[in-house]
DNA sequence: CGCGGCTTTGATGTTCATCAAGTAAAGTGG
DNA sequence: CCACTTTACTTGATGAACATCAAAGCCGCG
């Protein structure tokens, strides 16, 4: 899949209507001007833990990582961003500084609008304000949700969330291609490396699922449903 | 301790300062006229999971538990809320109905705004929306903070966790009254009962902490912080 | 083509939940 | 206020779930 490197206007960009909808054209033409597109080949990164925060990150394509190195150059990753996806939480409003670092799992483009421009029209725009407060609740809400539902499940019905996740939630299809490394959905989902994989062959042996590398098909998705659902 | 029922004006609250500090003096009589304070003894129940949301809800004293009841009647322990802490999270603005229940683990005096009045501050007073913004969302970000924080640690790092924090976050002293049951401690950081007396019991023969019954005493709060730490 | 990282499988040991059983504390109804 | 019931607390024993270690094949990349 190649991307377009192509600068769009905001007026123009289709996750308009996402957070930006009741925008003035002014506003719009301000924002415009605030804001550049990057794009990012696969594995390069697009913050670091510690860095400044000075944008409000917007994954217009792609897909990226959000996680924490850990002491022992252990990654923890917290939650994997789809597009229209805001990157970065909440902690934009409320640190100085980048709590998280943010990778790209496939090439990607992020959309970096000015915070000081956000935040002016928090200020001046209370429709906005108000719109962009429930959709950006939502994201971290879910981001908690997320880490509860994992963490109360044992090994086998936290592969079954990572593999509903992708199918349903990213890639919207039974057969996709499972953008991150055996070892990335061990840092995910809180469990080794050897029983991801050990976990994919027993689901494969029971044929619940096809896998072949990262090539990965859900053929029965009502018994991972029930392993889900905890079975 | 008797905990004051007087209904106060919001000019006088305070935890004004907090996130209301940018009201004017008509936007706090209008706000004050849209509140009600509400007490609630130790175990009553503040709202349960399902109910409508009609209100952001500020915790003035006490102190209260944010979970969730599982299938099989279990339940699971979110956060644990002080005063000045609002409750609720941020679900308050992307749901319609509590997606957890609130209980008083100690009589607990709890503000009940409208929530209609708060969206309408955010839409007509800008600083008051970028404060707000701010507060709310380092709430949410500590919550993840935490979660993660539990997860990656293993039995004898969450007791040290939650020692530590009842210690330093909620009563800032080395002498407290632990106000959950060993069972709550258990649903809080995702462990059995039987574990967390063991670990308890364990801290004790190490005399790293005094413990009788629910009156627990920080006696090494260094190696305390060192197995929390990871040791 | 050789090196390092990813993947896979088997063997081993640790961590932890669960079961069981008993004591203490705290409600509850007469 | 006391017998009764329930709920909380505690300890030990057992087995399951899981991480870790080890070894070998694989793949991409300089």
């Amino acid at each position: 899949m190649e991307l377009s490197h192509k600068v769009n206007h905001c007026k123009e960009c289709v996750y308009r209507s996402w957070a930006f909808k009741n925008l003035s054209a002014e506003e719009l033409k301000k924002i415009n001007s605030k804001k550049v597109e990057k794009f990012f080949r696969k594995g390069e990164k697009i913050c670091l833990e510690g860095d400044e925060i000075s944008s409000f990150m917007y994954l217009q394509n792609g897909l990226v990582k959000l996680y924490k190195t850990e002491v022992n150059t252990k990654e923890h990753i917290i939650s994997i961003a789809k597009p229209r996806d805001f990157i970065g939480l909440l902690s934009i409003f409320s640190n100085k500084n980048h709590i998280y670092s943010i990778t790209a799992l496939e090439d990607s483009i992020v959309c970096f609008v000015d915070l000081s421009v956000i935040r002016d029209f928090i200020k001046t725009n209370g429709i906005f304000a108000l719109d962009f407060f429930e959709k950006i609740s939502s994201v971290s809400d879910s981001v908690i949700k997320t880490r509860i539902d994992i963490n109360t499940r044992q090994l086998r019905g936290r592969i079954a969330y990572i593999l509903l996740f992708f199918s349903k939630h990213i890639y919207d299809s039974s057969k996709f291609n499972l953008p991150i490394s055996r070892k990335e959905v061990a840092e995910l989902i809180d469990m080794s490396t050897e029983n991801v994989i050990r976990v994919l062959s027993e689901f494969r042996k029971d044929k619940l699922i096809q896998i072949e590398g990262k090539n990965i098909e859900i053929v029965d998705i009502k018994k991972l449903e029930r392993i889900y659902e905890f079975g």
